[in-house]
DNA sequence: ATCGTTACGTAACAATCGTAATGTATGGAG
DNA sequence: CTCCATACATTACGATTGTTACGTAACGAT
């Protein structure tokens, strides 16, 4: 048969490049001929892997968030103790480095678009449902039965509103901020 | 001199136009014919109260602020029990009713389009700004002067986080949890 | 009544967009 | 080597965009 390329890495390059024109120009310049520009390429490929504009959208937000989950999972099979697991998934979720702002700045992008857009706000739902599965999961093993719920829709409120917080003036004391309210709530379950 | 028009009501009403299409449409959908449409008018006017598109998106997100704003000095004014003012201003910023869910979706793309966005982006970090003032303010006749800033810190950080989440999956259930986790806020400053 | 300024509609502009058709080089199967 | 499916690049298309120049109707001052 043709050449020999790996499919689902074409895609990954693809996506990435949506994504780093996504954090210099904004949402609105994301278009195929930027994107394709940003990969090295002509839109001829993009079109050979993605049927259309929405679909490259999609298909980014989603490895943003399956790229974040697949790190977290490493975090939770690595770290034994629950509480320093919890923290460590906590501190993790954050924008505190280069790579992570970027997931969250793509993950603000797709809020904004997800406004009258029913496919990724679908797609927005389902990792928030998963991404509190997660939270519950790693407070299990801390807290009662019954707290759990809450305490697992207390923290993914308090990560969005520290990682936005983050996202939009990432400073150094921002981050160090966020970083002490994750170890305050932590004092707390005590 | 020509016809009497009230030049601040026009550029409200087209303010209030972008807003529309924005929440409907999202924001790739806010283009000048498109708000021009929804204010009944074409672009002609728009182009006669705005530089450019651009101007007119910094006059909407910087409308919807500061008609928030207003309406949280109102509250501050009216009630006296430092306490209960606290909590009227908190509930008063969550996307509890119709026109605040706007207003939050408005916030929302704002955030993604400031992404790579300088004077936006500046923007956003004035009303932060102004946000967390208002909340010390509030915050100053009920706890210890040394708190005050933590404090405002946590609240931003709260608010954002329960707007966020009601924002993007605004249910009853969601309205709900927002109002108890403020209330378990103020609870915890005892 | 006239005049000048204002308000805004109309329309044309180049640029850019997403999409799709077409061309072409490539490299493994036979 | 031959062949053909694949992996793109190239190109063209029509639609839509922001912007701007121009036309005109309306109204207050004189």
């Amino acid at each position: 048969m043709p050449k020999k390329v790996d499919h689902d890495e074409r895609r990954r390059e693809l996506v990435q490049a949506s994504w780093d024109v996504l954090c210099v120009d904004g949402l609105e310049g994301v278009s195929l001929r930027r994107v394709a520009q940003a990969a090295n390429c002509t839109t001829g490929r993009i079109a050979h892997y993605f049927k259309g504009r929405d679909e490259l959208l999609i298909a980014s937000l989603r490895m943003a968030h399956t790229q974040a989950g697949a790190r977290m999972r490493v975090i939770a099979e690595s770290e034994t103790d629950p509480l320093k697991r919890l923290r460590a998934i906590l501190l993790e979720s954050l924008p505190l480095d280069a790579r992570r702002l970027k997931e969250w700045q793509v993950w603000l992008s797709f809020w904004a678009v997800s406004i009258g857009h029913k496919d990724l706000s679908a797609e927005n739902q389902l990792r928030y449902q998963e991404w509190r599965a997660a939270l519950a999961d790693a407070l299990r093993p801390i807290v009662s039965g019954k707290q759990v719920s809450v305490l697992a829709d207390r923290l993914v409120t308090l990560i969005d509103g520290l990682g936005v917080g983050v996202t939009l003036s990432p400073t150094k004391e921002a981050r160090q901020r966020a970083q002490n309210e994750i170890d305050i709530f932590l004092k707390s379950l005590n």
